[in-house]
DNA sequence: TATTGATTACTGACCAGTCAGTCAGTATTA
DNA sequence: TAATACTGACTGACTGGTCAGTAATCAATA
């Protein structure tokens, strides 16, 4: 019986192709969201994940491209969203945009994804291109999606027409502030994500419809 | 005649004791809002400021401390300004909004202080404590202090009694895009400041007050 | 079913480069 | 001449990226 100080045969990590990809960026977001992209160390996204280092590179050729797949990964999928509730032909434009403001507080704010604004704000100065990518297809996409919006509730005299430049300051401020507060402040002064979400709706509504 | 190459006879610094901090923490202001504080090099803040290393460490007693004294350094004296005009007995509640709101924009969002709200929101993560020194010295306090205005402004039958939940999504949240938005996104679509600034308090003074 | 050999997902020690912080020495000022 | 503001070469710790080696898996064969 050897008493060897920790044999431990140490467990290697099965083979799993298909899910590394996916782990790999789901721990990469949590890293890179507390460390920002300089603080921090692959070594610590590959513990997370539960691999080595050397298993990074099997899927992302480095660093930065890790940090611009997982970008892509964690906020695309909810434009798509946002978009296609756009293309509804039917409903109030107030219903429509009440459910894209839903989806941006439910799929975005309050969820893991909240982060990437944070990230984007971070490294945008470092990453021109990642600033221009997150300009280019998010904010100019979200951004007319909901417009059109209420173009076509300012043409069926719904909303007033003076409300057509609110954009940035009425719709997507509360709610990039939102996902900065969870980030960043929630831990000290916990912020009630329905009632903040209803303040808002209410707000951006009472300003845009015509008097009743 | 020495030919040697480059005799140059490097200039050496004269001694300015009294300059230097300020000197320091206005290039610190600089290279951090751009490389963040894990990417900032003490060299480039050095070079930047025309002095070597070795002289941040006379002023500062290291890379942390000088970041936390640069964003004091660049954002108590607008906080303050802020607060002196909320105690102004005389006036409308709208004016002194107004008044607010427009050194918001003036001395913080259109300056060079404008990257401290990016900066807070970068690093708050990994330095928990200057987060929760931003939340408890700035945020709350500039919050406190305009709140107090609306809540005249209810009391004087001039606002809504309704908005007095509406701060952060109504009367920060514009205003802290816009910084962010100065900071990280301008250089591919430039913010017409002006305009931003009186789209912000039309909106927001057409919520809070009464009808007319 | 058991054995064998080929394939490849995965590991982790290592290398080369980077940077915060130090301090012995230099130049300026009083 | 004394005091000290300032310098910059140096060190030690750290990390992105590499790659030779290891073992899990699978297909072919017995």
């Amino acid at each position: 019986m050897t008493n060897k100080s920790q044999p431990v045969k140490k467990r290697r990590n099965v083979r799993r192709k298909d899910e590394r990809p996916g782990e790999i960026l789901r721990a990469a977001l949590e890293v890179f969201s507390i460390n920002g992209y300089a603080g921090t160390r692959l070594d610590d996204v590959a513990e997370r994940a539960g691999i080595s280092k050397g298993t990074i590179y099997l899927y992302f050729n480095s660093k930065e491209e890790l940090f611009h797949e997982m970008v892509r990964h964690w906020i695309l999928p909810q434009l798509e969203k946002i978009e296609q509730i756009g293309k509804q032909p039917a409903g109030s434009a107030e219903d429509i945009l009440r459910e894209q403001l839903k989806v941006i507080y439910e799929d975005v704010v309050s969820t893991n994804a909240s982060c990437i604004p944070k990230l984007i704000i971070s490294e945008g100065t470092r990453f021109p291109e990642l600033a221009e990518f997150y300009y280019q297809e998010i904010i100019i996409r979200a951004h007319e999606s909901m417009h059109e919006i209420v173009k076509r509730g300012v043409a069926a005299g719904e909303f007033r027409p003076c409300a057509l430049n609110w954009q940035l300051q009425a719709i997507l401020s509360p709610a990039l502030t939102a996902a900065i507060w969870k980030t960043v402040f929630d831990r000290f002064s916990p912020l009630d994500l329905k009632a903040y979400f209803q303040t808002h709706v209410d707000l951006l509504l009472h300003g845009l419809k015509v008097k009743s």
